[in-house]
RNA sequence: GGCCCGUUGGUCAAGAGGUUAAGACACCGCCCUUUCACGGCGGUAACAGGGGUUCGAGUCCCCUACGGGUCACCA
C-alpha cells in the first residue's frame, strides 16, 4: 500500500503542512505554573449540572495559576446539534458569572487567538493531521456499513469476545491498495479508521491529578477518526484541539476514563505532548436505596436550568457545587464569610475521588445563608429579575410599589436587627412565602394548632382589643392578658417550668392569630406584619378567619 | 460479561500507620427569646466484609461483596 498517495486521494485539498499549525498555534510562552483548561460542551440544547461543576473547576485551576481559560464548542454531531444551544450555552455560563479568557464569542483581549473555538469550524486542520495519519499508515478507509458493524458485535457478543473493531475483526485494514481505490472511484461512504497498534491486554499505569495512579489497559481498538462526513470523532478532535490550544489540564468527568487510552494513543502517534487529565468524580442522586448519576431524562435538577428558573442565587449555586469540589471549601467559608470565592486556594488534590451525591437540603441551607446576606435592595432587585423573567405576573402585585416590599424584605430578612432572618432560598419560594402580604396572592389555609372554639375566642378578644396605634411593647401586652384570661401562661418561662399548670402559652395564642392573619405558623415578627398590612387588612383578615372556623 | 473507578454516620466529608475517628447538612434535646425565626450549647449516628503485613491499620497488600462508569460514524 502506497500510504502517501492513499493519503492524496483521500485529502487531494488538504495542502498545508502541519508546521502550518504548529507555528499558528504557537507554544503559549505563559508562567510555567500557569494552566490553561477549558470547557468543551456540545450544544445539545441540554446543560447538565456537570458542565457547571466542570466549569468551575476549570476556571478556578486557570484563573488561579494564572492562566487561560477558554471555551470550545464541540459541535461535531450534526444529528444532536440544536438551534439556539449555543446561545443558551453562552448565557448559562453568563448568569453563573463563569468568565472566559478566549473560545466561541469572546473577543480575545490578548490577541493570542487559538480559534476557531467551534469544531465545525476545524475540518480543514483535522484533515491536515488526519492526512499525515494516512500517510504515516497510522489511519485507514474502511467501508464497512452500519449494519455489518452491528453484525460483528453481535457475533463478538455470543462469543463473549470483545465487541468492537479490533485485530482480525477489522475487516478493512488490510484491504489492497487496487481495491480501496476502487471503492473510492465507485463513490462508497467510508470512516477513516487509526491503525491501532495497542496490545488489548497491555497494562500500562497513568497518572491522574485527582485519583493518582491508575492502572489502563492499552487500546487495541481501530476507533473511527472521521465519520463519514469528514468530520471528527470526540476522540480525534480532543486531541488535535487540546494540542494546538495548548491545553494543559483537562478536567472532565469521570466517565471519559475508560476512554483515556484511546486518547493516549492518539497523542503519541501524533507526537503530541499530552495534556495532564484531572478526572472528576460525577454527581449521583439517590434512588431508592442506590445511588445513581443525576439523569436529564428524569432528575429535573440535573439541568442548569432548573436553578435558575426556580431562582436559586446564581452564588449560591457555585458555592454549593465548591463545597462538593473541594473538601477543604466548606471549613474555608465558615472562616471566611465575606470573602470571594476567587480568594479560596483551590486546588485538585482536595478533588473527591468517589461520586457525590447530589443533596437538595445543603444546597438550601447555603442559599439561605446565601441570601440572608444581601441587603433588601439587593435581594428586591434580585427577586425582580428573577420575576421579570420567570413570574412576570408577579412584578405588577409584589414588586410594585417597591417601596412596599423593600418594607416586607427589610423584616422578613432582619435586615434592621443584629440578626439575619434565613427564611429565603430561592426567588420563587421566597415570593411564596411572602403572598400573604398580597391581597390578590393571599389564600390562606388555616391550620390551627388548638381548637376551633378556641381559636374563634382567642381572635375575638384580640379583635377586640387591637389597635393598630399601639407599639410593639403594649401590643404584646394585650396578648399576654388575653392569654392569662384564657388560662394560657402570658410569660414563656412560667409555662415551662409548670406546664401542667396551663393550657399552654402565650406562643400558642400569638399563633393563632399569626394564622389568622397570614395563614403560616411560621412567620417573622406578627406586630410588624400588621404594621405594615395596615389596620382595615387586619381586621378584613380576622373576620375573614372567624367566619372559616 | 470485559475493562476501569470507587466504598468512613442518613448526606457531604476530614484523615496520608499510633486521633477520645474532625467539621458541615439533616434529625433530636436544651438555652436564649415579646410570638416566629436567627443564634448558642449538646446529643444520636460511621471506617462494607474477610484475610494478611506490622509492636500497632480507617490508613499498606490480597480476596470477596456492593455501588458506579464505559464498551457508537454521541460527546
Amino acid at each position: 500500500m502506497d500510504c502517501v498517495r492513499l493519503a492524496e486521494r483521500l485529502f487531494p485539498n488538504s495542502v498545508r503542512p502541519l508546521s502550518y499549525y504548529e507555528e499558528l498555534y504557537p507554544e503559549r510562552g505563559l508562567d510555567k505554573k500557569a494552566e490553561v483548561t477549558r470547557v468543551a460542551p456540545s450544544p445539545t440544547g441540554f446543560i447538565h449540572l456537570g458542565n457547571l461543576f466542570s466549569a468551575l473547576a476549570n476556571e478556578r485551576i486557570a484563573h488561579q495559576s494564572g492562566g487561560v481559560f477558554f471555551l470550545r464548542v464541540e459541535d461535531t454531531d450534526s444529528k444532536r446539534r440544536v438551534d439556539g444551544a449555543v446561545e443558551a450555552i453562552l448565557a448559562a455560563f453568563d448568569y453563573f458569572d463563569i468568565r472566559f479568557d478566549e473560545g466561541a464569542e469572546v473577543a480575545s483581549a490578548s490577541g493570542n487567538d487559538y480559534g476557531p473555538y467551534y469544531q465545525s469550524m476545524r475540518t480543514e486542520i483535522y484533515h491536515a493531521y488526519a492526512k499525515d495519519l494516512v500517510s504515516r499508515g497510522l489511519a485507514y478507509p474502511c467501508f464497512c456499513t452500519a449494519g455489518e458493524l452491528d453484525a460483528v458485535r453481535e457475533r463478538q457478543k455470543e462469543q463473549k469476545l470483545t465487541p468492537g473493531y479490533y485485530g482480525s475483526f477489522a475487516r478493512c485494514r488490510e484491504l489492497g491498495e487496487d481495491e480501496v481505490f476502487a471503492r473510492l472511484d465507485r463513490g462508497e461512504p467510508y470512516v477513516l479508521r487509526l491503525r491501532s497498534g495497542g496490545d488489548g491486554l497491555a497494562k500500562l499505569t497513568f497518572k491522574d491529578e485527582i485519583k493518582g495512579e491508575i492502572s489502563v489497559t492499552a487500546n487495541d481498538q481501530d476507533i473511527v477518526l472521521l465519520k463519514s462526513d469528514g468530520i471528527p470523532t470526540y476522540h480525534f478532535a480532543h486531541a488535535v484541539d487540546d494540542h494546538l490550544m495548548r491545553t494543559t489540564l483537562v478536567v472532565r468527568g469521570e466517565e471519559w476514563l475508560s476512554s483515556l487510552p484511546i486518547h493516549l494513543e492518539l497523542f503519541e502517534l501524533l507526537n503530541f505532548r499530552r495534556p495532564r487529565y484531572a478526572h472528576t468524580c460525577q454527581i449521583m442522586k439517590l434512588d431508592g436505596d442506590s445511588k445513581r448519576k443525576l439523569s436529564k431524562r428524569t432528575d429535573p435538577e440535573a439541568a442548569l436550568s432548573y436553578y435558575r428558573s426556580e431562582g436559586y442565587h446564581p452564588g449560591a449555586v457555585k458555592t454549593y457545587l465548591m463545597t462538593l469540589l473541594n473538601s477543604n471549601f466548606e471549613e474555608w467559608l465558615l472562616k471566611n464569610p465575606d470573602a470571594p470565592i476567587e480568594t479560596f486556594k483551590f486546588s485538585t488534590g482536595k478533588m473527591s475521588q468517589s461520586g457525590t451525591l447530589f443533596d437538595l437540603a445543603k444546597l438550601d441551607d447555603i442559599s439561605r445563608t446565601y441570601l440572608s446576606r444581601l441587603s433588601a435592595e439587593e435581594m428586591y432587585a434580585f427577586l425582580r429579575t428573577w420575576a421579570e423573567e420567570y413570574s412576570p405576573e408577579r412584578v405588577s402585585v409584589c414588586l410594585e410599589p417597591a417601596e412596599y416590599m423593600l418594607r416586607v424584605l427589610a423584616l422578613c430578612m432582619g435586615t434592621g436587627g443584629k440578626k439575619r432572618r434565613k427564611d429565603f432560598i430561592c426567588a420563587r419560594q421566597a415570593l411564596d412565602s411572602l403572598s400573604y402580604f398580597f391581597d390578590g396572592l393571599f389564600k390562606p389555609d388555616y391550620s390551627y394548632s388548638l381548637e376551633a372554639q378556641e381559636c374563634a375566642e382567642i381572635l375575638r378578644a384580640f379583635a377586640g382589643t387591637y389597635n393598630y396605634a399601639d407599639q410593639s411593647g403594649e401590643w404584646f401586652d394585650k396578648i399576654k392578658a388575653i392569654a392569662a384570661g384564657m388560662g394560657y401562661a402570658a410569660e414563656m418561662s412560667d409555662y415551662r417550668k409548670n406546664p401542667e399548670a396551663f393550657k399552654g402559652s402565650v406562643g400558642d395564642v400569638a399563633e393563632v392569630i399569626r394564622v389568622a392573619v397570614t395563614g403560616l405558623k411560621n412567620t417573622p415578627d406578627l406586630w410588624t406584619i400588621l404594621q405594615i398590612l395596615g389596620e382595615e387588612r387586619v381586621r378584613a383578615r380576622l373576620d375573614r378567619a372567624v367566619a372559616a372556623l
